[in-house]
DNA sequence: CAGGCTTTGTGAAAACGTGCACGAGCGGCT
DNA sequence: AGCCGCTCGTGCACGTTTTCACAAAGCCTG
């Protein structure tokens, strides 16, 4: 196989929305939808049409001029893209509420990233069984890393632990990181660390909520209840 | 009063920064430290100085040349900014797996986002207690919301019912939402939107994951264990 | 109180992401 | 076969965000 040819190195902004695209191609591709615009997806991706064309121009021309997109086909190209072609065991660090709550919850599973493992330092938690995965201790995370062939870890300790758990998933052989403890990590070159933080995401909405407020009582008047806008309004 | 005279529009960018900056301030804060030069919050917020100066400055010019910020003056005043000086109740839809997952997580109240009610369409979860909160049915959404003077709703449904969740909230007087559902919801102009996907965040690692992989095959080596860098790295 | 050291605040430039507009190419119809 | 209508792919202009670089302003020392 000569393989991908030129290799085009797809923008931070697009590589994000492609999963967007990819869960609404495949679910319109279930209802046996096998055709879709630019249009149609941005609509129900929210977006633009110019901006979906210009995302999926990255992964090569793959529409039909008059057309659209053939659904299936462009499932198949962004799930390679994405490198989606096979499943990615994940491994928890943490297995207070939060991290049973990640292994319980099946989504990740689901969406192709089934929990491999879960570890913890509290004795108490060990051997208890979350999600369906038996709780170990973290120095066995290089063991469970290993067996699985993880090369992805979910941080879900407290705050102050963090960076503890970054360290020992990265020396264990990790190479992505997805941080939900409120707190910055640091991780060597060559390890992607993304962040979710919940507080974070409220502390936004609440900068706006309060923005209106005041806007509210300084003009006279607002409303404009009117048609469905999109996202973070002022 | 008077009050604050200009109102500067904070950028986007800056908004998403500032509960950072907040965090690590109050934590130093906690430690005793009462000034930080823009270089050492930038550190701790894994950033450049130049970056958190520009951001602090939307605020108004509260440094002191020479010398840095002060850590208490400056958590006033972005909590001020962020509309965090009293505590936003948030109503929960879906009391599933997820909804139970963020009821139960402490961290929403600890930050100053206390649960005021949890809501579900499913009669056999109706009365349960999770996280201290009853749940009740989704039709006294309304009454849930005035009761307590709730503005912000947290989606937490499965990805088919994310829309009809977001209008219930919107109709009950709701005006930001924070979405966990796999699903793009509309909402009306004025209505701040918020989405946070667990399956997107790890397909997103999956892509630099497949990339480095891709890469290492074709160049001959790679490796740079060197020193820390920061976030998505190629 | 002058000079040196430090760190802020901010213009200006560069980089990045978005939206528009239109030529190019494809399918269908006559 | 030729024409028409539709939708993609993309160059260009615009707005936003990041980075640079430096003057302004405070503290400290002698």
């Amino acid at each position: 196989m000569a393989g991908q040819r030129t290799r085009r190195r797809i923008p931070e902004a697009t590589v994000a929305r492609l999963p967007v695209y990819l869960r609404i191609l495949s679910e319109r591709f279930e209802s046996g939808v096998s055709n879709m615009s630019s249009e149609e997806l941005a609509d129900a991706a929210g977006l633009n049409a110019a901006k979906v064309r210009k995302d999926l121009s990255y992964l090569g021309s793959y529409g039909t001029r008059g057309v659209g997109y053939d659904v299936e086909f462009l499932v198949y190209q962004i799930r390679r893209e994405l490198g989606l072609t096979h499943d990615w065991h994940v491994v928890i660090v943490g297995a207070g509420n939060l991290g049973q709550a990640l292994a319980g919850y099946g989504g990740f599973g689901e969406r192709g990233f089934p929990v491999g493992g879960i570890v913890d330092v509290d004795e108490a938690k060990i051997g208890t069984i979350v999600g369906g995965v038996r709780v170990r201790h973290v120095d066995e995370l290089a063991s469970v890393v290993r067996s699985r062939n993880i090369s992805i870890g979910v941080i879900a300790t407290p705050g102050t632990a963090a960076q503890d758990a970054a360290d020992a998933l990265v020396a264990a052989g990790v190479t992505s990181l997805l941080n939900f403890a409120p707190a910055v990590i640091s991780a060597p070159h060559g390890v992607s660390v993304r962040k979710v933080d919940l507080a974070v995401e409220l502390q936004i909405l609440s900068y706006y909520e309060q923005r209106r407020a005041t806007a509210a009582s300084t003009s006279t008047l607002r409303a404009v209840p009117g048609e469905r806008g999109r996202g973070a309004s002022a």
